[in-house]
DNA sequence: AGCACGCCGACT
DNA sequence: GTCGGCGTGCTC
């Protein structure tokens, strides 16, 4: 009898073992069925026969391991144990959480729905071309079906469902499979393969890098302007490595950009099987999506972060897109960066990787100064120039104007006179940011959250930005009955409004979260963008990133100072790289594009830096400024986060672990437990703990004794968590 | 995380 | 007299 030890999505620090009748090597990476308390949950074989201490005689047996359905490889659990190891949380759920939630969760509604259930599918096999492994799969369900009487019930429903779930999983890979092969059919009978863009000397030079790379690890960081064609970069070096039988993963921040580049990425080839993975898709496309990658029929792979831990027997080539994207961090739970863990999964696989961005983060791009990573440069514009910036103080303007500065009304009339489109953008979305009462001097706050709850018309309601928390806009103030209640400040809407006021006859379109959230909805919007049935565009950062709007001429700013208070050290890194994306949405067709932004502040050294668009020259400077103040690259740093439903009991327990942590390494330094800057989030308290060191290493021994210790403790109402890296402090 | 057990308030 | 609140504790 072997026994097992297994992961499970228990969010306990510690694995479970299982004995095992026939199991061998083969089954690590698998996963199984097992009795755990009172339910059946499903795990991951992580090691066979390993030292125990757990006596044996107590012991459960597994119900049944998955040997014929999809699992992990051995090279995917060593990513996903480097991951658990250096974000510092539990294994188990970290493995579980590599796999799509369908694949988490026992077979239920087959193992309710009796064999009868799987009689039918044993049918539906007959008719479906097999993959390797159904011959197997099928002789299982037949072994399932005969022990029935043998076997105690539950246990034959056990193995036969999950001989069927197996069947169901890798059907869903013929799926891709098919698809892929209706579409080559297509694309090799009519019509000539499609042309492709001719690339500039930049472009070739690092296409030809990259490819002379393949076949072993090298990152790569490519840092190209905005327009400069990093996109064909990118798709030169997978069709190299496509044709090779390799396959190609590429990691993107967002999912309302996975669709459009989805759709170009397989115009470009036509006959490779596509698939993408993000948590926009639902549960059945995640599943047949996974499981055609884990399979090798899928050869590229488009994905958010989660998508990281995609298995891919046959990985040639990892690329992260706006690698300095913030929404690569997890923020909530298990805290990884999807692009470290990309650059992790490179290495350990032997693959180069490309980390591209027009504003890489100081993290990366310091890595490329000192040659970790390899630095490719795209300076120039594929077409066109790079548009020109510049700025309009509205310093002690006051309130003399509707949130638009006359000369920006100005430049968007003259604009949408000479038949161009104009953007103006605003990262607040909603009619206005709070409600204010004139007499008291109320605010609408959110009384589950520290923040302000944003008007919203034309429903009139109040909602909070952070929790969901939803309200009808009140007749009179809450406090002193009074009638007099405006809004203050600008939201997207509030400027949708303005402008029609200025521009009757001009056509606006408004583009957030809330005007996009009905499916396809940005689809539309964006055709119509495309057919010049816009004048004005009005959004917020959805329109930042990757958007190619030819007849996009100028771009307005309205609200940038709002990031410049931020006290985040981050803030100017981050305020620079949103800005210059906005800006390179402006002339990339014909026009030169030109950018304005409102401020207060025009001769702050940012927005100096930003006109210059010499994002080297400001990395530089910010890097020196990082270095003499001992902030991240040059220190390491973690927080502690503790949530509970009074600050004050957070901070307590944050206390305490500063005392248990102190003694621990000279090397670390621990800082006093602070309120988070939000303080109040959906009804619950936070604050959180500082922790850095020069040392990587030091900084990981002395957050894993910690945490040991820290688990130790006896509970209190308190939650705790780490985050390595924090984007946010 | 689930899902138990366990010990105190308002109901058929 | 029970139903049910969520505090505490365990799951190989």
């Amino acid at each position: 009898m072997k026994t097992l030890t297994v992961g499970l999505d228990v969010p306990v620090g510690r694995l479970f073992e299982y004995l095992a009748p026939a199991a061998d090597e083969n089954d690590i990476g698998k996963r199984v069925i097992v009795p755990f308390g009172r339910r059946t949950a499903v795990g991951v074989v992580l090691g066979i026969d390993e030292p125990s201490s757990f006596p044996r005689e107590k012991l459960k047996t597994v119900h049944c391991v998955l040997r014929e359905a999809p699992g992990f490889s051995a090279d995917d659990l060593r990513l996903l144990r480097f991951a658990a190891e250096y974000y510092h949380f539990p294994l188990g759920p970290v493995v579980m959480n590599g796999l799509p939630t369908r694949l988490r969760r026992a077979q239920a509604q087959a193992a309710s729905r009796d064999v009868e259930y799987v009689l039918t599918d044993l049918g539906r096999a007959q008719s479906v071309d097999a993959l390797p492994a159904r011959a197997r799969v099928k002789r299982k369900l037949l072994a399932a079906l005969l022990s029935q009487t043998a076997l105690l019930a539950s246990e034959a429903r056990e193995l036969a469902s999950s001989a069927a779930g197996a069947l169901r999983e890798l059907e869903a890979a013929q799926w891709v499979e098919r698809r892929a092969a209706t579409r080559t059919a297509r694309a090799i009978a009519p019509s000539a393969p499609p042309e492709l863009p001719p690339l500039n000397d930049d472009q070739a030079r690092a296409v030809e890098s990259i490819r002379g790379a393949l076949g072993a690890f090298r990152p790569f960081l490519l840092c190209g302007v905005t327009g400069s064609g990093k996109t064909e970069v990118y798709l030169r070096v997978a069709d190299a490595v496509l044709a090779a039988g390799g396959q190609v993963l590429l990691l993107v921040p967002e999912i309302a950009l996975t669709p459009q580049l989805e759709s170009m990425v397989q115009a470009r080839f036509p006959a490779a099987a596509l698939v993408s993975l993000h948590s926009g898709l639902n549960e059945t496309e995640r599943m047949r999506n996974w499981v055609a990658a884990q399979q090798g029929v899928a050869q590229i792979v488009l994905g958010t972060r989660l998508a990281v831990f995609t298995p891919l027997p046959r990985l040639g080539l990892i690329v992260v897109d706006e690698e300095h994207d913030a929404s690569f961090k997890q923020t909530e739970g298990f805290c990884y960066s999807a692009r470290d863990l990309a650059v992790v999964r490179a290495s350990q696989r032997g693959v180069p990787i490309v980390l591209g961005s027009a504003t890489p983060s100081l993290e990366s791009y310091q890595n490329a100064r000192t040659g970790r990573y390899v630095m490719l440069e795209l300076p120039h514009r594929i077409n066109g120039r790079p548009p020109r910036i510049a700025y309009v103080g509205v310093r002690g303007t006051g309130t003399s104007f509707d949130g638009i500065a006359p000369q920006l009304l100005d430049a968007i009339r003259k604009c949408i006179e000479r038949r161009e489109q104009a953007l103006v953008f605003i990262n607040r979305r909603g009619y206005a940011p709070v409600l204010m009462c004139h007499s008291c001097g109320w605010l609408s706050g959110c009384h589950r959250c520290s923040a302000q709850l944003v008007v919203h018309l034309p429903a009139r309601e109040l909602h909070c930005h952070h929790c969901g928390h939803c309200a009808r806009v009140p007749e009179a103030c809450p406090t002193c009955g009074n009638a007099d209640l405006s809004p203050i400040g600008q939201g997207t809407q509030r400027v949708e409004a303005t402008l029609n006021g200025h521009f009757p006859n001009a056509r606006i379109l408004r583009i957030d979260r809330d005007s996009t959230r009905r499916k396809n909805a940005w689809s539309g919007m964006r055709d119509r963008i495309h057919a010049r049935d816009v004048d004005i565009l009005v959004g917020t950062q959805i329109l930042a990133k990757g958007h190619d709007f030819p007849h996009l001429a100028l771009v307005c700013v309205l609200n940038a100072d709002a990031m410049l208070y931020s006290s985040d050290f981050r803030a100017s890194e981050r305020l620079y790289a949103l800005l210059t994306q906005v800006a390179g949405r402006a002339g990339r067709g014909e026009a030169q594009g030109e950018v304005l932004i409102q401020t207060e502040f025009p001769e702050h050294p940012l927005y100096a830096a930003l006109r210059s668009q010499d994002f080297g020259a400001y990395a530089a400077a910010l890097l020196a400024e990082r270095e003499s103040a001992g902030f991240p690259p040059f220190v390491h740093q973690a927080l502690l986060r503790a949530e509970a439903p009074e600050v004050d009991t957070a901070l307590e327990l944050l206390a305490h672990a500063k005392e248990i942590g102190r003694g621990l390494d000279d090397g670390v330094e621990l800082y006093d437990p602070v309120p988070a800057t939000m303080v109040r989030l959906a009804g619950r308290e936070r604050a959180q703990l500082l922790v850095q060191s020069e040392s990587r290493p030091r900084l990981h021994a002395f957050l894993s004794a910690w945490r040991d210790l820290l688990a130790a403790e006896k509970s209190s109402t308190a939650r705790w968590a780490l985050d390595v890296d924090p984007l946010e402090l």
